[in-house]
DNA sequence: TTTGTATGTGTGTAAGATACACTTATAAAA
DNA sequence: TTTTATAAGTGTATCTTACACACATACAAA
């Protein structure tokens, strides 16, 4: 039997390269899912869409790509217009591009997810017009194909924290073991024990014990933990996998 | 202390309303990763470049979006241009944007990863000009960011192989345990106990043992399985992951 | 009939995952 | 000063899963 692979013809070739210039050239976008966590919660930032179409819904935040930069530049520009930040941990999630997923305007997105301490980057009181922490239980319709995006980025973040320390990037630089046990519980979205949580955690070795404690929470009072960064680097270079 | 967050002023939206036009169009191309297995070796497909720039190097086969489809089908085109085939396990991988990544071109490329049978499909002796299977391990330099694309879909496969039994889109109808273990030897890159092996794949309870035999490989013979789709999603429903 | 070759098969051991309940430190209230 | 209420903190026994490991068998070819 033949093999059945063809090649395109010097003919479509020819097409090809006009394509190459001009033709099917469209617009590439950018949009955040923005998690963040706020001692009890996971949460996402939302806007309220101030131009059409869909004007007034909510949406996550989003720009368009320039010619002048790659796309984890334009995400991490788009964050900071929003958000002020630097710094954030940024990931590329996935591409939608289904041809009327923005009625207005045939777009292309890249959606990237990026993990946010709430607490320690003073957004407690977010309550301008436009933008929104929203549990994410409880998180309204999106725009377009947002929904999807969001549910996307919601696996990938449960992927994430089960093989890397993620959950870090989403607490203060000190956390109690409480904190650390919520956010795991909010990602993976069920309940844990407390003593084998804690039991793994210490196994990993990569926290930092200190002589501090939290007396916001209870009479007793909480040890606050810290990230060891070297620790952790030292596990990765091991070929350690994470696995809570 | 005040929360950091600012919107857009109108200016800049005016101004954004106006690239959501034409300014900062790009072209998205496709590019498709191409794995094979022929009993053996795992495989993948490339075709020399017959275009400039880069012609006659080593490249992954690709296309440009067309206004008229989206990314997914973009992919399915490209790949049935090349290969005849159709009903081919596709899966999105990353989206590549380097501002120099093709020097000829600004442009953004979407990478696909595809599953293909080699034998069932007639491939064994492709000796087209342009289009070759390599053997993983022994494949050449490609142009422009290729090598990256592929490297991460290694990443891609080997993930996919421990989570899902997506190492049967590679075999033919009818295998052995042998291939079937020769093939996860060759995705995970190292050696596995037979014993072990086929304990665990048994334990999934995915697999029909056929009263026949393949004679090619000894003179014992070796019996043959299918992949049975319904236990499959039977297992699927009940919540089990896949590891091998 | 012999020989060579890849196939086919089970168990003991170590490591890891899970289930589970009481004491303690402290602030606030009495 | 004493009592009380609250979340923090801590260890072990049991089950499950992962891994290491070696020899007999069926058959074709010589």
């Amino acid at each position: 039997m033949k093999p059945l692979i063809k090649l395109a013809s010097k003919e479509e070739d020819a097409k090809e390269l006009q394509y190459y210039s001009k033709e099917d050239q469209v617009l590439l976008a950018v949009d955040c899912i923005i998690f963040g966590f706020d001692k009890k919660n996971l949460k996402i930032l939302l806007v309220k869409r101030d131009i059409e179409p869909q004007k007034n819904r909510w949406s996550l935040i989003g720009g368009f790509l320039k010619k002048s930069e790659n796309l984890d530049t334009a995400a991490i520009r788009v964050l900071q217009r929003l958000t002020g930040l630097q710094h954030v941990y940024l990931e590329q999630l996935n591409t939608y591009s289904k041809i009327d997923r923005d009625p207005g305007q045939r777009t292309i997105s890249v959606a990237y997810f990026a993990l946010i301490d709430v607490a320690s980057h003073s957004f407690d009181g977010i309550q301008i017009d436009a933008a929104q922490w929203f549990n994410l239980k409880k998180s309204p319709q999106l725009v377009f194909d947002h929904n999807e995006m969001v549910e996307d980025a919601i696996r990938r973040l449960k992927r994430r924290a089960l093989t890397k320390p993620i959950g870090f990037e989403l607490l203060p630089e000190k956390f109690t073991m409480r904190q650390l046990q919520n956010l795991y519980e909010s990602i993976l979205d069920k309940k844990l024990d407390k003593r084998n949580f804690i039991n793994k955690v210490n196994t990993l070795n990569i926290l930092d014990k200190l002589y501090e404690k939290d007396m916001s929470s209870s009479r007793k009072g909480s040890f606050l933990y810290q990230f060891d960064a070297i620790k952790y680097q030292q596990k990765l270079d091991e070929g350690l996998i994470f696995k809570l």
